[in-house]
DNA sequence: CTAGGGTTAG
């Protein structure tokens, strides 16, 4: 009869185990022990899993106990089951203790200790271990090549997938799975394509995970056609898996591949398209589309989708916080961004890094310092992200030692390799406050004069500082190892018709012509009533042109009243347009500042993107302006914002 | 019927 009894109760446990319904096998726990029926070891052990998913230590603890008193026999299973649950619940010292008392240990218990190194990142630990294993399975190698892959270590990853080829190991679905994550991780086609055949052949291509890993893996590589060919056969050929999980994930894929492909307006045609036809939108999905509109700066919607979330009374998690974060401080509203950031409980490594980077954008140096050191004091280790934003923060505030600090730090104490975007900081960090030989001894010390980006950096200091000859020099190195990009060959004719050097100018031009080179048409545009104006210089294609030149017209001359001057002679001009007074006076970001001025009411503040730098008068401009009318104006440029406001920039005319 | 591994968002 008991025995029976408890037949019929461990059946009842593991099938709930197995769906996930963990708060009733808790309850079913209960209601044995309330029975007094004794659980065996298939429950014991349905149980303890249950407790790790909920990180319940205090039950699990609980269950130990009980385990000790009723002399149950700990057989390896069941040690193996504890031995995880106390990894996953993070109570490592009574992992330690178990561990060491357990008289058996099987390839179970090794696999879930190299996890846990894994799990708190130390890789070399884990795969220390890992070689060691006398017979290492196929969760073994899963385990090392995902975890490898988890902490960024992609190219041991990738070794170890071909060692593992190599060495026999039957292949299951999870490996092809992790694999595709993989090969979409480092950007490698090839490498997914060829999974993609194997799969295929092996019939597995059915498989949930598998299907959303290849899915994915196509929108990481930037081929969206293909994806959604991968989900449209599937659903042809095996229905339409309609409002489950898998579904949801494969959206969810599609619509950031979208973005991350600056393919904005797919993207939010895939989410009205979702809601329209009642498809469940997750929390990752608004994420995507958060960070979408980020992107491309359009803040209104954001908010719309913001305040929608806010609505259903979910709670903002990190990485809803984090694109929220990006999204305002991106938009130029950074009091918001804060606000988003007090208000989220769980602060991981990439909401402080989102913080931080906004910051940055702002010029808010010092803040960033600060911050960055309370990272480091409630024990989150910073990435090569976060990184980034601290040097940009430094560079942009002139805390030059503070920046040197930190890039030693990263490198000598966190062992992170610097990247282009690090080395760019740096230069900038130098040349910003002028000093260009100190940036040129840096690419030179750091061997990383084939870098494109960190010349484009100090040509940008040059021309801040108006030190012509360097700026010479610096753009003869990009016309080789940037032959399209067309503003150095500008600067550069440029500065040979300054110094009458005609001929040579003359060369630099057809030398661009006969490369085939075009400039990037300066753009600015502003966002009024969920609308989306774009300018370009001299643009007179808007419906209310007439109105907005006749207003820049008579904003000119009362700017010019309180001191602004047009700064018409300077060689160093950004490279937008042609020089002349006419022309600068008409340069987009102008246009859109006045259609913004003309159509808001006088307390609202103006936002204007630009997919160039701003170039020195219309900085000026702005300046004026915003004393002149008491309008806080913000430009958002290609690379940070200007908040403008009584006379005073935030860039403190550092850009 | 029990232990370890896999899919999306910053």
């Amino acid at each position: 009869m008991r025995q029976r009894d408890v037949r019929t109760w461990t059946i009842l446990v593991s099938y709930f185990a197995r769906v996930g319904s963990d708060g009733v096998v808790l309850e079913l726990f209960k209601d044995m022990q309330n029975k007094g029926v004794v659980p065996n070891q298939f429950t014991l052990s349905s149980v303890l899993k249950c407790c790790s998913s909920l990180s319940e230590l205090r039950i699990g603890k609980g269950v130990h106990g009980w385990i000790l008193r009723n002399g149950i026999t700990l057989d390896v299973v069941l040690e193996n089951s504890l031995l995880d649950f106390y990894v996953k619940c993070k109570d490592l010292g009574s992992a330690k203790c178990l561990f060491e008392l357990m008289e058996e240990r099987n390839s179970v218990t090794w696999n879930i200790l190299i996890g846990t190194h894994l799990n708190t990142g130390d890789v070399d630990k884990a795969v220390d271990m890992f070689r060691k294993l006398r017979i290492k399975d196929v969760t073994s190698w899963n385990i090392i090549i995902d975890g490898a892959m988890r902490n960024r270590f992609k190219r041991i990853a990738l070794e170890l997938l071909y060692e593992m080829v190599k060495h026999g190991t039957f292949l299951n679905e999870v490996t092809f799975s992790i694999a595709l994550v993989l090969a979409a991780s480092l950007l490698d086609l090839e490498l997914g394509k060829q999974i993609h055949a194997a799969v295929f052949r092996m019939g597995i291509h059915v498989d949930d995970f598998i299907r959303n890993s290849l899915i994915d893996m196509y929108c990481k590589c930037g081929r969206m056609e293909l994806s959604l060919k991968v989900l449209k056969k599937m659903d042809m050929d095996f229905g339409r898996k309609e409002n489950s999980i898998v579904e949801i994930i494969s959206w969810s894929s599609i619509i950031s591949g979208f973005i991350r492909n600056g393919q904005f307006e797919d993207a939010f045609k895939t989410f009205t398209s979702m809601v329209r036809k009642e498809i469940e939108v997750d929390r990752s999905i608004i994420t995507s589309i958060i960070s979408g509109c980020a992107n491309c700066g359009v803040l209104e919607l954001g908010q719309q989708v913001h305040a929608l979330f806010h609505k259903t009374g979910h709670k903002v998690d990190a990485h809803l916080g984090s694109s929220l974060i990006d999204m305002y401080a991106k938009c130029g509203n950074l009091d918001d961004a804060q606000m988003i950031f007090k208000q989220t409980s769980d602060r991981n490594v990439v909401l402080w890094t989102s913080m931080i980077s906004g910051c940055a954008i702002h010029g808010q140096g010092r803040e960033v310092v600060q911050q960055f050191e309370s990272i480091i004091s409630e024990g989150i280790k910073p990435n090569e992200v976060t990184f980034i934003g601290v040097l940009t923060a430094c560079s942009h505030a002139g805390l030059i030692e503070e920046g040197c600090r930190y890039f030693r730090l990263m490198k000598e104490v966190y062992g992170f390799k610097p990247e282009v975007e690090h080395f760019t900081c740096m230069v900038d960090l130098y040349g910003r406050v002028g000093l260009l030989d100190e940036a040129k001894k840096f690419i030179h010390e750091n061997g990383i004069h084939q870098m494109s980006a960190v010349w484009r950096s100090l040509l940008s200091s040059c021309r801040l500082h108006k030190d012509i000859e360097m700026a010479e020099w610096v753009c003869e190195k990009l016309l080789h190892l940037e032959p399209l990009d067309a503003g150095p060959y500008i600067l550069l004719s440029n500065i040979c018709t300054t110094k009458q050097r005609w001929e040579e100018a003359a060369e630099v031009r057809s030398l661009m012509q006969s490369r085939g080179v075009k400039k990037n048409p300066g753009q600015s545009w502003i966002e009024i009533k969920n609308q989306v104006h774009a300018f370009v210089v001299g643009d007179r294609s808007h419906p209310r042109k007439d109105e907005i030149y006749a207003y820049l017209d008579k904003l000119i001359k009362r700017l010019r009243e309180i001191g602004y001057l047009s700064d018409t002679k300077n060689v160093m001009q950004d490279v937008e347009e042609e020089q002349g007074e006419m022309v600068l006076a008409f340069h987009s970001e102008k246009l859109a500042a006045a259609y913004g001025i003309i159509s808001t009411s006088s307390q609202k503040r103006i936002r204007i993107m630009k997919n160039l730098r701003i170039c020195n008068d219309c900085h000026n401009f702005m300046k004026y302006t915003s004393q002149l009318l008491g309008r806080e104006i913000i430009v958002r440029d290609i690379r940070r914002f200007h908040h403008f406001k009584h006379g005073y920039c935030s860039c403190g005319e550092f850009w």
